[in-house]
DNA sequence: GGAGGAACATACGCCACCGTATGGAGGTGC
DNA sequence: GCACCTCCATACGGTGGCGTATGTTCCTCC
């Protein structure tokens, strides 16, 4: 709640960037979504007027897209290159899950990622959203396979590895109530839901 | 694309019912989403105009409360009962899992439960989601304590087969490519995703 | 230290939607 | 057949956001 202070130092910072529109239209859309991302509230909230942001972009749309593209970029290195450090496909499996569980808890949750899934269907949100989505599970899929396992399963446990992610933050979002609170909690349900989508490939009959 | 024909009969079906509009807000959002639940765009589709929509309700949001109501209601009833036929635990399992997945394939996948999904903020739709998201951990975890795992266990595999079933929904919403595209290879994805689900507790050391 | 452009503010018209006020059509009771 | 109530249409004012036009400030370069 506490505003934004304008002009805060002497000189630089009085004067905005179009960075800092696409970083306060991510802020935007972290609390109220897609919508939330409107020239004019972005204006007040940065203490100045739409005059600057048609400076700095030709119309909302542009502005959206900008945003979008550096969401992307920005958050498809940060996960695979820490993934990345670790040693062996095992360790990296088990950081990967632990860590995107992890983001979804607690107050200040991946709201953006909500907030992209929400506006799945938007013209500029969709085809960023299938990149990444993409990206994310061929990266999995090549973690199983890693573990040894052949491609077909391999890429269902990564589907299903994504799915349980991706559903987890819809749980954490829309019932808070039904996951683990507590951090233990939290821990010993990941190390159960890796053990499943882990378990070897079993060769029971149907 | 095709209209609503008005005035289709002689006699009735001329005068609405705050049935309709509920049943057209239900519409617009499986459409839209909520943002579509609009008053006026709604009396143009249904080919009247907001005065019969403010004699029905109070205003835009007494039509939301009854459209989430009666979506509560409709649709909590219907998957339960229908899983309730199943004789034994594990066939209730499955068919559970199979029915919800392919729920969310086609071209005409449940848009309402994303549309819902989406909004899962807003005042309206938080309680119910929340509601109806208990209610299927609640009921998933009963069939695997019924499968004879300890009730913590149980827990936890029902919140996972839930995560499973909502990521799956953005997964086939977000990225339509990555899913498993034909009825066959939906049928061994579901296979694989219910054997891993329901692996045998196992006593693997840490 | 003045010219010119970059970065803004101000003011305007526009559109979509909400909600209200009021009048009018159509059925119903008697 | 007329009063009455239900259901709806029409018309209006209000709000919030988009985009444009034009004035204004400040910085820079020479």
């Amino acid at each position: 709640m506490d505003m934004v202070e304008r002009r805060p130092r002497k000189q630089s910072a009085t004067r905005l960037t179009a960075g800092d529109w696409t970083s306060a239209a991510l802020d935007a859309m972290a609390r109220g979504g897609l919508a939330a991302v409107a020239v004019e509230p972005l204006a007040t909230h940065l203490g100045a007027t739409k005059g600057s942001f048609y400076w700095h972009f030709a119309n909302r749309d542009a502005l959206i897209e900008a945003a979008l593209q550096r969401w992307e970029s920005d958050h498809t290195d940060a996960v695979i290159t820490l993934v990345e450090a670790q040693p062996d496909p095992l360790a990296r499996l088990r950081t990967l899950i632990a860590m995107v569980m992890e983001s979804t808890a607690g107050p200040q949750a991946d709201s953006i990622e909500l907030a992209m899934l929400a506006t799945a269907s938007h013209p500029h949100v969709a085809p960023v959203l299938a990149r990444v989505t993409e990206r994310r599970v061929a990266y999995t899929a090549e973690l199983f396979e890693a573990l040894g396992l052949p491609a077909v399963e391999a890429r269902h446990r990564a589907l299903l590895a994504v799915s349980a992610y991706l559903g987890h933050a819809q749980l954490a979002h829309a019932a808070p109530q039904v996951v683990p609170g507590t951090a233990a909690e939290r821990s010993a349900y990941v190390d159960r839901i890796i053990r499943l989508v882990t378990a070897p490939g079993d060769d029971r009959q149907e």
